[in-house]
RNA sequence: GCUGAUGUGGUGGAAUGGCAGACACAGGGGACUUAAAAUCCCCCGGCCCUAAACCGUGCGGGUUCGAGUCCCGCCAUCAGCACCA
């Protein structure tokens, strides 16, 4: 054996091959079965690439380089999401375009991704600062308007006051900003929405048909936040003022006791001439206008808030007169904003009514003493102290209320979700152009769409402001334009759309890339979507995989696109953390450097400790030494050359091993275990050198399965044992399913449960045999005379003997 | 508080209710070598000189011929949501 392990050499040789071969471009051709495997596209921020990202992708080319080889058309596309804050913010810093650090950023992961030799069909690329990309972005942005899915609305919105930028719920977590981490603060402010919530329950039955790992699912379904009850309308006494209230616990409406409305109720104001106390509920609402929700929730434990003195509300069901509170618990954004409080059957009113010494009443019984706490529970319990409701159990009585107060047209069923509105605004320049413009005459009108894109205009100072306008709005030339309707003098729209907007529909546009005369030509999706499968971070659950999924089901709506859900299967990728244990971070000084750990080790051994290291969905820390250990098995593969023999068939002695290993292989791929699939190929491995040889079919197999994960050295020995064709033209391989199994096999003999031996016997003995082996003469022994009372043989396995 | 996940050697982790710790990392020993590195082989949960036996999958119960796995009750850690009426 001459030749020495490479991986330097041998790697940039095959990443050039597959290259000027095409190999992975998926074909034009709509004859073969299609397979579209999706990774998230990268953000391709300044720091490079991160070893988070090839765990992802190595998943995936795995899983594609297998389809090809099975014979399907494979689509495995890659792109830029390249709009966003980091890029502008360094280019601010350092006084230099967006655009020009994009396209070195761009430049740069192009590189180190190639570098780990990814199946990628790089004729495809995508990126989202592309005029001729957000033209398409702009144009559904523009059909969401005319759907009137798209307004402009004042609202208190999300503030980061460190972005100078208003943020959508979904980018809020504990009252943070996601980005940056600095609190976010409330702000009222006119902002374009999307209307999100007209397809909440799409959003959710659609969950029902797709193949999402659970926790996915789960959370998606807590996000939208379905609930149904009943509105109920509450009549102020002496007055016409009607106060309506959403409750889950129709049920319990002759336990309400009191009532709340929000801080911004309106029927506050209505009801101003008779509060007696206006002074003091006016001090309680500015309070509460000037906290940020992060303090309205997260700080205040004990519940605040001031009764309306001098305003009675009537239950309609027993026409009692209940007081009505200002407190904060209740929000404004959800239901009616405004509830009845039942404390014996809601913890948070029984907090309040203990708090402000307000009755408590007990209408479903089967719980403790709702004196000394709430009962919640709606599967038992029977209504009492409640009319015409007594004896009912929950759910009866929901029904039953409900009807009663439809048929008085005092009430109504209900559902509601929690699921906001989708706040698309940004105040910042690197983003796509609003396609709107706004005219004295005629209100906002959308550019037509033959002008689109709507390109940014060249500026030399594109710092957000402290006020909140976009950083647009100073640039006179671009924002005064004439209207597209009347001709008169127009403004432009100038704030930006936010990050999520280029990789809500980039997965369409992977179908026919260079189309420029629809987002994606019709009879293209058709064949390619949905995506077969898309694996991602968990992080992105309840914001791109939610606002994606919306804007696919729009767009199957107006019948641009063919399918009506974006991904039929999703799968999500455990983080990697540094070797502490601890995410990585700089500060933290446990960064792994990829193109590092490839200069030492090469790509296909880093690809393979990716896979490696761990279950595929769980977080694991990065170890050095794991990854050295990569390399050692593949120099280990290495030498089988070394030891093959001239025989071109699969050896009996090794028949068993090379199907088995095959089989786990195969199956474990589909499933994403590949720390398991690998661990196979090294059991093999093993085995092989304990024999001392490789007959040539054996080490073909080998390469075969070990092609997905570690493509070059596989090409590289294939080619040097003149195997034939490349890999990436071959076939998977099959297993024997006759042939995974020795002629004979060791089991465990069990005495009551406890191992006490083993023995050899023949494969292929039925659980009815398990009797015969009693005449074995070691199971005799271990019997020793005792009487058998039971016998259990598992093939295979074991023999246990109850005596 | 709610929802979900996890808990196994020194470490990362394996294990359709069927021989716990596969496969690796670290560690130890041996072979080869003048030597080192590399490589190859062996050992590697605890108790024990060794072996047998015994004990061992967060804790306490249970079901079963047999439980890391299933059921009941706890504890801990992580993630997401969080006054959603």
């Amino acid at each position: 054996m001459s030749k020495v392990y490479d991986p330097d050499i041998i790697e940039r040789k095959w990443q050039k091959n597959w290259e000027e071969a095409h190999c992975f471009e998926a074909e034009s051709s709509h004859e073969k079965p299609k397979f579209y495997g999706l990774i998230e596209f990268p953000y391709p921020s300044g720091q490079g690439l991160h070893v988070g990202h090839p765990r992802s992708n190595t998943a995936m080319d795995i899983i594609a380089r297998k389809r090809r080889m099975e014979g399907y058309n494979v689509l495995f596309p890659i792109g830029w999401d390249a709009f966003g804050l980091p890029t502008e913010n360094y280019a601010i810093k350092n006084h230099v375009h967006p655009a020009g650090v994009t396209e070195k950023n761009i430049n740069h992961f192009r590189e180190q991704l190639k570098r780990i030799g990814f199946s990628f069909d790089w004729s495809r690329e995508v990126n989202t600062t592309d005029p001729k990309y957000f033209r398409w972005t702009q144009w559904i942005f523009l059909q969401l308007y005319k759907k009137g899915l798209a307004y402009k609305m004042e609202m208190p919105v999300n503030w980061c006051p460190s972005c100078k930028c208003g943020l959508a719920n979904e980018e809020v977590v504990a009252g943070k900003c996601e980005r940056c981490g600095t609190e976010v603060v409330r702000r009222v402010k006119s902002q374009w929405m999307l209307k999100i919530t007209a397809y909440a329950q799409q959003l959710l039955d659609g969950l029902d048909d797709v193949d999402f790992i659970e926790k996915v699912k789960v959370q998606q379904r807590n996000w939208i936040g379905r609930s149904e009850g009943a509105e109920v309308d509450f009549a102020i006494k002496d007055s016409d003022v009607k106060l309506r209230v959403y409750t889950t616990r129709p049920d319990t409406l002759f336990g309400a006791t009191y009532m709340v409305v929000a801080p911004e109720h309106a029927a506050v104001d209505r009801l101003r001439d008779r509060i007696e106390n206006w002074d003091e509920v006016v001090a309680y609402r500015d309070a509460a206008a000037k906290k940020s929700d992060f303090e309205r929730t997260e700080l205040v434990k004990e519940k605040t808030g001031v009764e309306l003195r001098g305003i009675k509300a009537i239950d309609p069901v027993n026409e009692k007169e209940i007081p009505v509170f200002v407190a904060d618990y209740v929000l404004s954004t959800y239901g009616t904003g405004a509830i009845m409080a039942v404390p014996a059957h809601d913890t948070r009113d029984w907090e309040f009514a203990k708090k402000f010494n307000l009755p408590i009443i007990e209408v479903v019984a089967g719980g403790e003493d709702v004196q000394k706490e709430a009962f919640t529970d709606v599967a038992t319990g029977t209504l009492v102290n409640s009319g015409f409701l007594n004896g009912l159990s929950v759910q009866e009585a929901k029904k039953t209320i409900t009807d009663w107060l439809t048929e008085r047209g005092i009430g109504e069923k209900k559902v509601n979700f929690k699921l906001r509105d989708w706040v698309f605004s940004r105040q910042r320049y690197w983003g796509e152009p609003i396609p709107l413009v706004n005219c004295e005459k005629c209100g906002w009108v959308p550019v037509p769409e033959n002008e689109l894109p709507v390109l940014l205009p060249e500026v030399d100072n594109y710092e957000p402001t402290d006020s909140g306008e976009s950083p647009l709005s100073k640039m006179t030339d671009w924002v005064n334009t004439t209207c597209p309707c009347c001709g008169g003098p127009a403004k432009r729209e100038t704030d930006t759309m936010p990050q999520w907007a280029g990789s809500s529909w980039y997965f369409l546009r992977y179908a026919d890339p260079h189309n420029d005369k629809a987002l994606a030509d019709y009879d293209e999706l058709k064949y390619w979507m949905p995506v077969d499968w898309y694996n991602g971070g968990m992080e992105h659950t309840t914001l791109h995989l939610l606002y994606s999924r919306f804007w696919n089901l729009f767009l199957h709506d107006i019948g641009a696109i063919p399918n009506q859900e974006a991904y039929q299967k999703r799968t999500s990728h455990g983080m990697i953390l540094g070797a502490n244990g601890e995410k990585m971070s700089k500060s933290r000084g446990n960064v792994i450097n990829p193109d590092e750990t490839i200069a030492e080790i090469g790509a296909d051994a880093f690809r393979m400790y990716e896979m490696f290291m761990g279950a595929f969905d769980q977080a694991i820390p990065w170890s050095t030494e794991g990854a050295r250990g990569c390399r050692r098995f593949l120099e280990r593969v290495w030498r089988l050359m070394d030891m093959v023999t001239e025989t071109e068939e699969i050896r009996h002695e090794a028949e068993v091993a090379t199907n088995a290993m095959i089989k786990k292989v195969s199956e474990d791929y589909e499933r994403m275990k590949f720390n398991t699939a690998i661990a196979a190929m090294m059991s093999y491995v093993n085995e092989i050198y304990g024999i001392g040889s490789i007959s040539r079919g054996e080490l073909r197999m080998l390469l075969l399965c070990l092609n997905p994960v570690s493509p070059h050295i596989t090409e590289e020995m294939w080619e040097m044992c003149g195997f034939g064709e490349p890999i990436y033209r071959q076939k998977w391989p099959v297993w024997d399913e006759n042939k995974l199994v020795a002629d004979e096999v060791e089991i465990a003999v069990q005495i009551r449960g406890k191992v006490r031996g083993r023995i050899m016997v023949p494969n292929g003995l039925t659980r009815e045999d398990g009797e015969k082996l009693l005449q074995n003469e070691k199971v005799k022994a271990l019997v020793g005379g005792a009487e058998v009372k039971k016998i259990i043989f598992v093939p295979g396995r074991l023999l246990n003997i109850v005596c």
